[in-house]
DNA sequence: TTTCTTTTTTGACTCAAGTCAATGTTTTAG
DNA sequence: CTAAAACATTGACTTGAGTCAAAAAAGAAA
């Protein structure tokens, strides 16, 4: 078994250099989120985070864009980001929304390694960790509780996916609005009008008259 | 390397007791199947190969029907079989056709352990693998491949599926039969308008309407 | 504040695809 | 082989949600 011993200059160096950057209590989140999925070993932790960097995105800006082939997976510590497609009349769906403590990655191009035809977004102002598609497969090999906590992410995003999948097969529009506020309602409260019909894939003008009627 | 000679007794015993069932060279499909995605020892695939029981199902047989929590991963040998939900008005949707080599999980169901929204359902006379949710599970702690091997069949799925997605999204009726019959012409040749329709979530005489035209 | 931009709302009109219904056609079971 | 059931096609009509356009409201910038 590997011996790592795990340095935490990094980290401080931030402190350090960064002061004006309140990172403070980012790898908090971080770790008590891989924490949750999995149990591992300090070194491995360390390994693991070794990977990852912080990143300030201010809001439209986007962490990725079509064609590229995704590099990066994003953890968010603050704000917000989007996955979302654009079809062929310009008009853009989103995939899923990920606030504070949640991982976002244009998986389909993140598996494929194929150009992506999705883009990452931030909605707000936002901080974030990402790690490159490299480091994240190259932990699969050498932290093997890392393949378990890639398959938790996995689960999750499928089953995620899935019940989308579903409800935009099954529901009209307004079942889909109060689908969402009932089970997602935090994305109704603090996004535009714009997002909620983007990702309802429903016109904006639709959303407004639902929301009238209700 | 541990030398580890697997008794085939399990298959014998199916040739010689149930002679009218033709399961020949059924392992080995599953075999090359698994071998294809992941690299394993002799012991470690005799192991996996002991958790899988064959099984035949008639045309329109339901392998697991809604309201059960998935119990059983499928792999077809021969035939075909569909996974599929109905919506409130009666009228279904299939979300998945696994053909010959390839399985059939109501995944979203398998992973929360969760009452099934989904149906499988025998759409030709067909043979079939499985494998239990436990022994699956089990495999995971006692072959450390064999979480390689799902993760893998995680992400064909969720690569699948969130393509799919977007096809419902972004495409309208024609579109949608139009890159079916690109992609996946096994299904349109294979199998009656009424589940090709039930694949594009579109109704039988638009799908009807839509072949007159091409 | 005031201006400029972006978002939201509302109305009038259009259209893709659904429903209902009638008629053929194929499959299945006895 | 025949009857019954299931499936496929076609026509007439309906409808949910989109588009276009214009006005009102809300945010952002200066």
């Amino acid at each position: 078994m590997m011996i790592f011993k795990p340095s935490n200059t990094k980290f401080y160096h931030l402190l350090v250099d960064l002061p004006e950057t309140d990172f403070n209590g980012m790898e908090e989140l971080l770790i008590s989120y891989i924490k949750s999925k999995i149990s591992i070993t300090d070194e491995e932790l360390a390994t693991i985070l070794s990977c990852f960097r912080p990143m300030k995105v201010k809001k439209n800006e986007l962490l990725l864009t079509d064609g590229q082939s995704s590099q990066r997976t994003f953890f968010v510590v603050k704000g917000c980001v989007r996955i979302f497609f654009i079809n062929d009349e310009g008009q853009d769906s989103t995939r899923y929304f990920a606030f504070e403590n949640q991982f976002a990655t244009a998986l389909v191009s993140f598996i494929t390694s194929e150009p992506s035809e999705e883009f990452i977004q931030a909605v707000e102002d936002s901080e974030v960790y990402y790690i490159t598609h490299k480091n994240f497969y190259h932990l699969l090999e050498i932290v093997p509780q890392w393949e378990k906590f890639y398959r938790i992410y996995l689960e999750i995003a499928y089953v995620t996916n899935t019940k989308r999948l579903m409800s935009f097969l099954i529901q009209d529009a307004l079942e889909k609005y109060r689908q969402l506020l009932d089970e997602n309602p935090i994305i109704v409260r603090r996004l535009s009008n714009k997002m909620v019909a983007s990702y309802l894939n429903i016109s904006q003008e639709t959303l407004s008259r639902l929301k009238s009627k209700l």
